[in-house]
DNA sequence: GTCTATAATTAGATAGAC
DNA sequence: GTCTATCTAATTATAGAC
């Protein structure tokens, strides 16, 4: 790992890009530690070990844990954006292909990147002041975004009949669980990173999700 | 709370009563803290704080964490059978009936009780000792019923293009990650615990994993 | 910016009185 | 069976040398 692969982010002089490459490798690290054991489950000196830093380093990078945790949650959250972004009808006029984009990028981000839907399972069991700003200043958009482009569906009569109510969390249920739990699938002997299974279930989805197009 | 109310359990003397109401008090508390805050983050003090028990009476009732952590799978896996057995098609004849009582009995269990599903999504974030045993001797056997009862309903032609290898976790997906990640929902405006929500999430799953029977 | 040392707290497990 | 007291280890946060 070279420091000098790393360009200084905007608005930082050359003498920071070691910073920044400390920063980004306790990100990387926390995030799979809160991924895989929860926010409270998470050892602060084991995300730096893993990052190659000392514990006293992640006060001095994000003052705390909790702040560690928001910025490991903005990481992920811009790299779900550029999933979906990804989907080649996602811009197109016809909703079914908007939500069938959006279906796709969902599968595809969460088989490729299951920390987010992991650190969103351990965090939405039980209120807390992540789970509300979460919520509160990055989910709630996000949600209204996916029911806006889903109504237009139910409009043209190609929509599931499915509440709108309960679309959002049914829909990442079932697109997520497989990867988020992909240690009890393997067990299971499921194999949640193979090609042929991810497009399987993207496919399966999109058919259940969307009604035919008569 | 009267120690009267509860029975001695098979095999146990009526010295034992006190005992066993200590043991289901603790496997309560338990329940409640392992689901909110996973197996790591959840301390063994609050549990007993909240048994109105000694945190030392756990060793003695239990032996270790992990030990007390498995009573609570038990205890909730026996509930979520009890569920599914009390929809009143699972002995049907016919396929479809007994996969609509299935999900209609998964969407029920998951909303009255979430905590199973909760705990469950704490765990298969990683491995562990816990996840190992709970699918080899719990989980292995139920998916293999599911999967039974769908392969009928694919015979039949009734099931939705989903394949058997997601199914397991694309259907509880799908049927519990509203109801784990109530506290979430709840914070979008959303009411997990409305029975006409609950119904209409049953319906449109029913709609959607069935297909239409022509 | 980095790193050592440590404070303050809490964890699970346990020994032994009652 | 219950409960007090305590052990060992791990936790986050922090002060200060370099």
């Amino acid at each position: 790992m070279t420091p000098t692969l790393d360009a200084p982010a905007p608005g930082r002089t050359r003498r920071n890009r070691g910073s920044e490459l400390v920063r980004s490798r306790l990100v990387a690290a926390a995030i799979g530690e809160f991924s895989a054991h929860g926010f409270e489950g998470a050892s602060t000196r084991a995300i730096a070990d893993q990052a190659d830093a000392h514990q006293s380093q992640i006060k001095y990078h994000f003052d705390t844990k909790e702040e560690l945790w928001r910025r490991c949650l903005d990481q992920l959250l811009a790299e779900v954006d550029i999933a979906i972004a990804e989907q080649p009808g996602v811009g197109s006029d016809d909703p079914r292909d908007v939500i069938e984009s959006l279906i796709r990028g969902l599968v595809a981000f969460a088989a490729a990147r299951p920390e987010l839907n992991r650190i969103m399972m351990h965090e939405a069991t039980s209120p807390s002041s992540r789970l509300t700003w979460l919520v509160e200043n990055r989910l709630a958009q996000r949600r209204s975004d996916l029911l806006a482009a889903w109504n237009e569906l139910v409009s043209t009569g190609q929509a599931a009949p499915v509440d709108a109510d309960v679309l959002y969390h049914t829909l990442i249920g079932a697109a997520s669980l497989l990867y988020a739990n992909a240690p009890e699938a393997v067990l299971m002997g499921i194999q949640p990173n193979d090609p042929d299974v991810i497009q399987r279930h993207a496919d399966g989805l999109v058919a259940m999700f969307l009604r035919p197009n008569t």
